[in-house]
Parts: structure tokens; sequence; C-alpha cells
DNA sequence: AAGCCAGTTGCGAGTTCCCGCACATGGCAT
DNA sequence: ATGCCATGTGCGGGAACTCGCAACTGGCTT
């Protein structure tokens, strides 16, 4: 068995890379890379190894690494060794995890021990292995009347990323009013408007701008999400002409 | 001589503590911190200690508590040590360190000897010490028309939290129309223009949301910046009722 | 079949935003 | 003093945004 390690931070790297070889002794051979498309490059040589990777890393984030490796090969079992529990992190990796998939997401905060169960879990028993604190947060993201559902949170992230309404509407397929409904939704489970409701100040914030940093405030977006986000518009825009 | 560590990642605590020790033998005592808010009251507890610590933490984050620290003793030497070179840090940073203190600015990723030549620099010769790279980016962040000048910043602050034309103009003490010359400043710096110009997509963006989004992406703006300024606006919404 | 409910759409009004044009103000050099 | 340039301000219009009201759809129960 291979098991290849991706972590940018050096200090992490060689702790995950003990913690990996106690957990598992049957591993014959540990791999590291540093960023997200080392990690591609590598996970494509050894077919069949699984893999340990930090989500936050600067040329191409845990995310989108993990997309095209589970794209080339689903059945890949990838365990996220992170050190948030952000909603947008959390949404981003279950987006991406193919059907059956065996994946895991433990917080670097987590004793060694909890790690290394997880490592076993995953990676022997081929079970998933989801950290108490991700998936308390995971529920509450899908609690209606609370949590955004799929369709809100798209356009959360047009808007975020600076569309108008109406190309809003060309993208997702929507009328102009119909992308409107949507967004006085996203202001109320923002609670957008209890802001400037105790004051007299009725006019002190722009709700679309202000809906956007309320997300950002509350993880919901984080950069990496942002970054993405652009990509897939770009190319998006690209295809329209 | 004294040295507070603020660090909330235990592994590069420890390194932290090995470098301090090693670069620093005239140092009597090494006390740690793990976030914000107990590096302010140590910081109290100990009058004359040194201080390194991370920019990026939970409770309350390196900025914050660096300004606190600052404001009750102003010639306390402080040494950032951070993963990141983002112009929202530095220039969190360069707004908070009073006239004439000496304070440092490392990166994580330099070699150990950096860091401690960079220790001794600041701790005994009472020497600025600032990255190259960090100083690359303080250059380019000056240059006029391409870094936004100190108001520019402050308006796209006030645009990413959220406030309407009229309510900037109010708390900054201008007129509408100025606010709005201002906001065209800086959509023209942030290339906001170019990117709907190719195109025929003469309406695709919402410029004042797009600014924001370029301005993250660009790394002007972060969590932690967005954060202090929502603490900010919320103090000045309450005095002014 | 009748009724209900969530999601979608059109219309219209009031507000805010983006910005060209014009003018006032205030350093600062010639 | 004169001219120049950067910045602050007012006016006005076209576009975009927020949102109440009303109608229409498809899927669901009773």
């Amino acid at each position: 068995m291979e098991v290849l390690i991706v972590e940018d931070d050096p200090l992490h790297r060689s702790y995950l890379n003990e913690q990996v070889r106690a957990a598992l002794p049957e591993c014959t051979a540990v791999i590291e890379a540093t960023d997200g498309l080392e990690a591609e490059q590598l996970a494509r040589e050894h077919n069949s190894a699984h893999v340990v990777m930090d989500l936050q890393m600067s040329k191409r984030n845990g995310i989108e690494a993990a997309r095209t490796i589970w794209r080339e090969k689903p059945d890949r079992r990838i365990l996220f060794w992170s050190n948030y529990s952000d909603e947008a992190y959390v949404r981003g990796v279950s987006r991406i995890v193919p059907n059956g998939a065996a994946y895991g997401y433990v917080l670097k905060s987590a004793a060694d021990e909890r790690l290394k169960l997880a490592l076993r879990s995953i990676f022997i028993e081929n079970q998933c292995v989801i950290d108490n604190e991700v998936r308390g947060m995971q529920q509450r993201s899908v609690t209606p009347n609370i949590g955004l559902t799929e369709a809100e949170y798209e356009i959360l992230m047009d808007i975020a990323l600076g569309m108008t309404d109406r190309s809003i509407a060309q993208r997702r397929h929507l009328s102009l009013r119909s992308v409107q409904n949507r967004l006085m939704q996203i202001y109320g489970k923002l609670d957008i408007y209890q802001v400037s409701g105790p004051q007299r100040d009725e006019g002190t914030f722009n709700l679309r701008a202000r809906a956007v940093t309320e997300a950002i405030l509350r993880k919901l977006l984080n950069y990496g999400a942002l970054e993405r986000a652009e990509a897939d518009l770009k190319a998006w825009l690209s295809e329209k002409g």
C-alpha cells in the first residue's frame, strides 16, 4: 500500500508522515507533495495510492486537487486534514465526492489517536470518517429556514463574484424575477434585514454587498471558494462568447 | 529578558520556542499564548517582555492583539511571524505600528537562520526587520496609479462591509458625489472595467460587488481585515445612535 | 376532482447606483 | 499674480436593484 501526503507546511508534513507510518505499518511507501498541482501529478504516477491532504494550499487548493484526482479515478480514498470546519470547505468537499467513494475529514486540532484511527478506518476498512464538529456544521447547514439550499448557495456565489441579476438569470436559466426572489430569501436567511431593523437606518446597507460580507464572516464563503467560483465563471463566459 | 510567543498551532509554537531559545541565550523566560486574547493578558503581566506572534489566530487575530498591546505600551517590540505577505496583513500592520516602534515581519517559509537573525536584530539591536517579499509588496502598494491610497482603501472597506454610498459619505464626512468619485477611481485601479471590456458583456458585472471580490482575490482584503472593519463599523453605528 | 403549497414569472414603483458635465476650492510651481 | 492639477461638490439621466401584488405552473394530499 502506498500513501500520498499533500501538505505545504513542512512541520505539518513531517508530522503527518510520522503518523502515517505509525498508524499503517502495512504501508510500503509514503510519497510527499507540497501543493495541489504536484499532488495531481504524483497521483497519476502512483495509481493505487491513497491520499491524505490539507485543504488550504497555495498553488492549487485541496478541493481542486481532489476534484481532478477523483475525476481520473473515482474509487480513490482521500482523507482531508484541515485546520477549519468552515462551511465553505465542507460544502466544497461534499459537492465533489463521487457517489460511494470513501473519504474522511479530520481537523488538525484532533488528537494523534483520532488521526490514526481515521487513517485505518478509511484506508483499511474503506469507511467514511467525518469529524464530529464537521458533521454538526453540515447538519446545521441543511436545516430548512436556516441553511441555504444548494440553489441559493449557487446564487450567493454569483453575486459574490459581482454578477448582475440579469447575467445570473442567464447563467442559471431563470427569469430575472426568480433570481431576485432567490436573493430575497438569501437576505432573509442571512439576517441582512435585521441588522438595519432596530435603528432608523433603513438605508445604511446595500443588501447585495452586505450579503456577501455576512457570508464571508460566517465562513460560508472564503478565499478558496471564490477562487474556484471565479474559474468556473471564466469558463462559462468564454464558452458563451 | 522575557519573550512572549503567541501562536495557535502547537507544532509551530514548539518550533518557535526552540528557535527563540537558540537565538537568544540571554533570554530568561519564554511565555506561550495560544491566541490573541491570552496574549493581551500575558503581555500585561509580563510588562517588559518582547513579543513574537502569528497573525492568523482564531480568538483574536495578531493585528488586534498587537493594537491593544501597543496601545498600552508603545515601545514594546513585536515580531510578526506569518504564513503570508497578503497586502491586507501588511496594511493592517503598518497602520497600527506606533511612531518609532521597532517591529519585524518574517514569513514562516523563511529559513531558520533568517528567523534567528530577525529575533536578534529586533530584540537586541532594536532594529526593524521586514522580509524582502513583504517590503516588495508594500512598495508596489504605494505606487501611484496602481496601489490604492489610504483614503481609497478606507472606502473599499466600507463597500465591502455593504454600506451604501450615502452612509459612507456620512461616515467619512464627504458628499455623496465625492464618494462616488472615489469609487470610480477604485474601479479603475482594480481593472474592473477591463473585465467586461473585451466582450459585449457590458452589463455582466455589478461594479460595486465585483470590486470587493477583486480585492479579495488580490488579497487586499481577507477575513481578518473584514472582521476588524466590521467591529469598527459597529462601534461607529452605536455612537451615532 | 378539488385544494393546497412551493417555486416561477410579469408588472410597476420607489430607491440606489454609475457616471458625464460643469464648477468651486486649494495647494504649488512659474 | 497666474496657471495648473488634484480633489470636492452639484445636477441630471440612464441603468440596476429591491420588492409588493398578482397570476400561473406542477406536484402533492384528501
